[in-house]
DNA sequence: ACGGATAATATGTTGCAACAAAAAATCTCT
DNA sequence: AGAGATTTTTTGTTGCAACATATTATCCGT
């Protein structure tokens, strides 16, 4: 559940659906090429994904592409408009507080759990990744801003050692990832994390688990913040559209 | 998510496998039926399920009964112990742990927000799921008691109205069930949960929501307990036998 | 033009056979 | 007898065609 097979480090945000190398089982390859590109915020919500379409694009037969699919609508990171058609959700906000909490709750233990268990070298390695954060932002690359973004945080609860609670978190970022599609440009505007993720290194620093607990609940929040305003004014435009 | 589509009334514990009335996708069916299995502690950690024999024993093709089968993989419910072989886990002691830490997390949430929602004919309503624990108890159908206390627990959940996190519950009782299997005979003398679900409807009579929280809490970690020494003489036994 | 019925198209699900590979059973040699 | 190699069987994955039906496009009447 890791990572995805792909390069994480090089800027592939344009690629929004590329023809996967083969390794391992098709259907993962699949699952997790899809996942990325929902995490990138690279479907805009109300995307209509097709079993067929998927299978073309990514080389594979439908078997796998309709596998990929299933796991994501299951675990509600894409969902059904009607009885033959599977698009990328839009973020209502009774779902988007139902995230929010669950997000408070699982990334507050997995934070403090992780922080507590934290190698001394990890407010450097955090560093790094806060400065690739930094440079995509400067580039405009806001697909790659989302996807450092989350290494950061996912940096940090790996090493709480809780795999099921890892994956649990992983499939909430899927749920928001596709509505930062249409905020790209105000996303930049807001330094998105920027000062939480610097709190998050000096509590480190301090070995602090609860003080980077609370950080990244107030990561957490901010994002929430954002993500609020942007669902308010497109229901409002909704109706227009 | 809600209900499988199966009587939850009646007793049929002794059913392991059986075929199923055909009714909207195979697939959700195969997986509904597994889930409900999962849960009444039908499968005894260790079983080896193969995609051929539950799409024999369920009267489907190999499709729906693999869909099932990946879908329970995905969310960690069953796992592969070889790469053409899976099983029903067995619970170790840090997944176990993990699981309490989540399930204490989530359900805290998903008890509190529920009770604050709840509304007055709930205390009753769980009365009488309490008395189904109760007979189920003393028939010694044990299958039956793992079933309506799943029910006790996601009657107060359910008001909470956030059906993701509901979901995501649902799929950590998925992991302790099948650790029940060989808890059987054990399982009844404690008595288990009895006391906390009546301080569960006392605290709802009063309108105390943190009260159910914590009574709520106070039953996982009993739980927890049962599960720790299951497992620990199980691991004590695994090696002689 | 516009709305509703009708036809054409596209899509998800299911079942199935082929294939490669893993697991289980059997056999052999010491 | 026991351990290791070998054969046999079982198994998951994949691709694909058929089918029913949902979705989309077209057409017609007003």
């Amino acid at each position: 559940m890791e990572n995805s097979p792909y390069n994480h480090e090089a800027d592939n945000s344009e690629a929004e659906l590329m023809p996967l190398r083969k390794q391992g089982r098709l259907g993962d390859m699949a699952y997790d090429a899809m996942k990325e590109r929902l995490v990138r915020g690279a479907f805009e919500p109300g995307r209509k994904l097709t079993v067929r379409a998927i299978a073309e694009a990514l080389g594979v037969s439908s078997t796998p592409a309709r596998d990929a699919l299933n796991r994501l609508s299951a675990e509600g990171a894409l969902v059904y408009s009607g009885p033959k058609t599977v698009i990328v959700p839009y973020l209502t906000m009774p779902a988007l507080k139902e995230v929010v909490a669950m997000r408070l709750a699982l990334e507050g233990v997995a934070s403090e759990k992780g922080a507590a268990a934290a190698p001394s070298n990890l407010p450097d390695e955090l560093e790094r990744t806060q400065q690739k954060i930094n440079k995509a932002m400067e580039a405009q690359n806001f697909s790659d801003v989302l996807w450092h973004n989350k290494e950061f945080h996912f940096t940090v609860y790996r090493h709480a050692e809780m795999p099921y609670l890892l994956s649990t978190i992983e499939s909430l970022w899927l749920r928001t990832g596709p509505s930062f599609h249409d905020l790209y440009p105000e996303f930049a505007i807001r330094k998105y994390g920027v000062h939480n993720h610097e709190v998050v290194i000096e509590s480190l620093r301090d070995r602090d688990p609860e003080g980077v607990r609370r950080a990244f609940e107030n990561d957490i929040r901010d994002g929430y913040r954002g993500l609020k305003h942007a669902i308010a004014s497109r229901s409002k435009t909704a109706t227009a559209a």
